[in-house]
DNA sequence: CCATCATTCTATCAATTAATTGAATGATAG
DNA sequence: CTATCATTCAATTAATTGATAGAATGATGG
């Protein structure tokens, strides 16, 4: 007989996926896009065999899917929705865990007296755009932003940035995304440009955020 | 220096706190309202040494608070947004695994071959109760329905369905609903009135998901 | 202060999980 | 068919987790 406590025992399983940092790390970039074990484990500093490990765990447990392409393994994320449970573990996570909110400020320590680096919302963002006052740069690596990005945003890798500023505006105010939340390159992106004298905050969410909630890519 | 892969261990720890059967029993005992250890205990068939380690696991991760109230122990949700969290993991769950949806059906396994019995939505539910033509059936234990219920919602616990029918309007659809999706005691309730001749569905969600909707509750 | 009750702590054992290494498989290009 | 590349499998080890039993703590009522 089925009882209760097997469908809940069933969902732990599915939660004790995500109970892994370097699998929380390989979903993120999954959020951005397909990709093959071995890019995977590059962006995620894990070797080859332990990143496919961690995947087929994440694949018995539903979250992602595998499918071959050439001698290329090509794993996707099942569920658009994945994105949204993952952001609201990070919501619950941040609000009642005085140690998390220590490590985001750590991560993100930066020197703004003034209060101007401070993260654009959603909703600022949308306003900026309707209105063009607004430049949008996406920060990731070019494989990530060939997958889907905002609409007319530009797209300058970060270690790039220094040789192709003539890409960039003077004259609005420049919006810099990347993979989401806890993403530094478009902090450390923010940081720079504003040395050498432009106008730019940076987006807090990143681009499976945008994409989750339904708004337009590219 | 705090690097972002922290921040993914920080997130990991909280999902594997969720990452057990007996725990997510205990939250969602908890969703129905704050309860000592020992009732936390008895509802979920924990020892009551295992369900205080229990809890302190999920208070390390932020998920459950503790308040002395004499000699008892009161433990209570850190934040309404667990309600949405389990939600969404049992959404993606559902959606994503096969195994799941074999064990949801084996559970409410029903001879319903008119597709009576079929749930109530939320949505219809709320069309029911403005046109009055719907009574609402709480068979909770009152201990769950005195901490909050429903809007007119009569209370009749499972145990006491047989010896308060009276309480029953017979003019009227009912809809009985419990504890959340998984909870089988509104499908028992609903298999027991029909076969006495009620006119009665379960509602498809329970007590917590309404309340976390922002609905009005008593 | 003492007895009682509710809960937590401590120690222990069994079971599960994660990382590592090297071998095995599957697909492709020559 | 063979060499090569991408991925997976299998075996081992260390670390973590969960259950249990019994001692310890904290609050209450006499």
């Amino acid at each position: 007989m089925t009882s209760q406590q097997d469908l809940l025992d069933m969902l732990a399983q599915v939660a004790r996926a995500l109970g892994n940092g370097h699998r929380l790390a390989l979903l993120e970039r999954l959020a951005q896009g397909g990709a093959s074990v071995e890019s995977l484990a590059n962006t995620t500093d894990l070797t080859v065999g332990n990143a496919s490990q961690h995947l087929q765990h994440l694949r018995r447990a539903g979250l992602v899917t595998a499918q071959r392409s050439g001698k290329q393994m090509i794993y996707r994320l099942t569920d658009e929705r994945i994105v949204n449970l993952l952001g609201l573990l990070r919501q619950v996570a941040e609000t009642n865990l005085a140690e998390m909110e220590r490590l985001v400020s750590r991560l993100f320590a930066e020197d703004d007296a003034d209060g101007v680096l401070e993260a654009v919302s959603r909703d600022e963002l949308l306003a900026g755009l309707a209105s063009g006052e607004v430049a949008l740069l996406d920060v990731r690596p070019e494989e990530e932003y060939e997958a889907g990005h905002l609409p007319e945003a530009i797209n300058i890798p970060l270690e790039q940035l220094g040789d192709m500023l003539g890409k960039l505006p003077r004259d609005r105010e420049i919006v810099a995304y990347c993979r989401g939340p806890y993403c530094v390159l478009s902090h450390e992106a923010v940081q720079r440009l504003r040395q050498l004298g432009y106008r730019v905050r940076r987006f807090e969410e990143g681009y499976p955020e945008w994409k989750a909630a339904g708004l337009p890519i590219a």
